[in-house]
DNA sequence: GTGGTCTAGACCACT
DNA sequence: GTGGTCTAGACCACC
């Protein structure tokens, strides 16, 4: 589902990009699938077309998507060989700044801690065992 | 203890930095502590002195350690404070990797793994009381 | 113009140092301006290459210059920037400075003999004009 | 005159040993002139004794008074050498920070704009020959 | 060719 | 003894 955040700092074409790229990036959105054109997507989001066009162009030069003209615009068919290198890259250099933190004094306990954060795993599910 | 690996394709200066900030700012050495000589330490990691002294040269730029001329070298003794905003800095950076990892699709189970093979879990100790 | 005074009792490469960040900071270096080789300063300035390099090393540190290996060093783009922040942190401790010395009791007119032996205004120039 | 001001951030004690120390090394104290005693400054001031007698011990560790005890506080009878070296050791940091401020690029325009400042001369007595 | 690292050996000023 | 600077000469990886 995209949405976007008026009250977030971030611009919103930001906002479109990053979330149709996760979209697309996490399987979510399949190779050559048609995506809302940007009438439709601006009309939906009560959003000026040319904040939509703005995000679709970037996105089209990140090669995620690509556009043909008078069609629409397309998720491209390569997403799964980017997906794959942009989850590389993450991980390494994730890796890295484990170290880093490692080598600050940052114990693994604290970071654990960050992941329940990240992973937004609500108390409920993790203290499940409390009432089972 | 201070230890160089002539193998390390890392430059010796470099894993002297890193080596003895570590060991400073994980509390391994006191405020104020005399660090050994130059010739000392050079003679000690069979080592020409002037790599000593470059990697004590940078170590003094950061504030981790201060040098009396004619009397040696010494920890900072604000090395606590260092420390603490180390740590800080490095975790905030981990919290937005962590971030941005995820929304590349890399899975809680992955970064788990990343944890053991950087705090340096040995593999018996990791899997051997799970089915055993 | 770089260059070098073995009389100095100041290390050759402070001089350096400053020397070349001066030339960046006032503007007389463009942005990813090809500096000298190495070598080639050493050789002109019949100084050894450890100690130009020593100096190129410390600017790069305070990202005045840029390295790229194999290619050369170079004026980094950020220079003006940089030289903007220098100049603003100078004149407030110029400022300061200047507070305490009143309060010490120094009178303007000392001050103003100081700016002449700064800014290096020649006797005659200074002199010459007020009683001819 | 001594006076503090209620509002300044600055500690009122490090107010009152600033503008003693000021007044003494700026010569409207002469040697060995007797000081209010601690009970009448606080209550011209209307100010707690003990700030006042923080200040004046303070004062007295930097030799700029000397007490006996139940005479009062005097100021000191070298008071003069303590001024001269004052002066020279701000006239010489300061020497140094111009030759920084101009190595930033800080014209002497600038710099005789803050004498205008730090030495406060109302607009009036510097442009007074305009209606004389 | 370039920057970057390391060694060996020397000298200085300071404690 | 100590840190700090400098020289001379070598080797590596990269372009």
């Amino acid at each position: 589902m995209i949405t976007v955040d008026m009250r977030d700092r971030k611009p919103i074409y930001e906002q479109l990009i990053d979330n149709i790229r996760t979209l697309a990036v996490q399987g979510y959105l399949q190779p050559d699938e048609h995506l809302p054109s940007v009438r439709q997507l601006a009309a939906d989001l009560a959003i000026n077309p040319n904040t939509i066009q703005k995000a679709y162009a970037e996105l089209e030069r990140q090669n995620v998507i690509y556009a043909l003209p008078g069609r629409g615009n397309f998720v491209s068919p390569n997403i799964g060989a980017i997906a794959r290198e942009e989850r590389a890259r993450q991980l390494q250099t994730l890796r890295v700044q484990l170290a880093f933190a490692r080598r600050a004094g940052v114990g693994r306990e604290e970071i654990e801690a960050l992941l329940d954060e990240t992973y937004q795993i609500p108390t409920e599910e993790r203290t499940g065992d409390i009432n089972e």
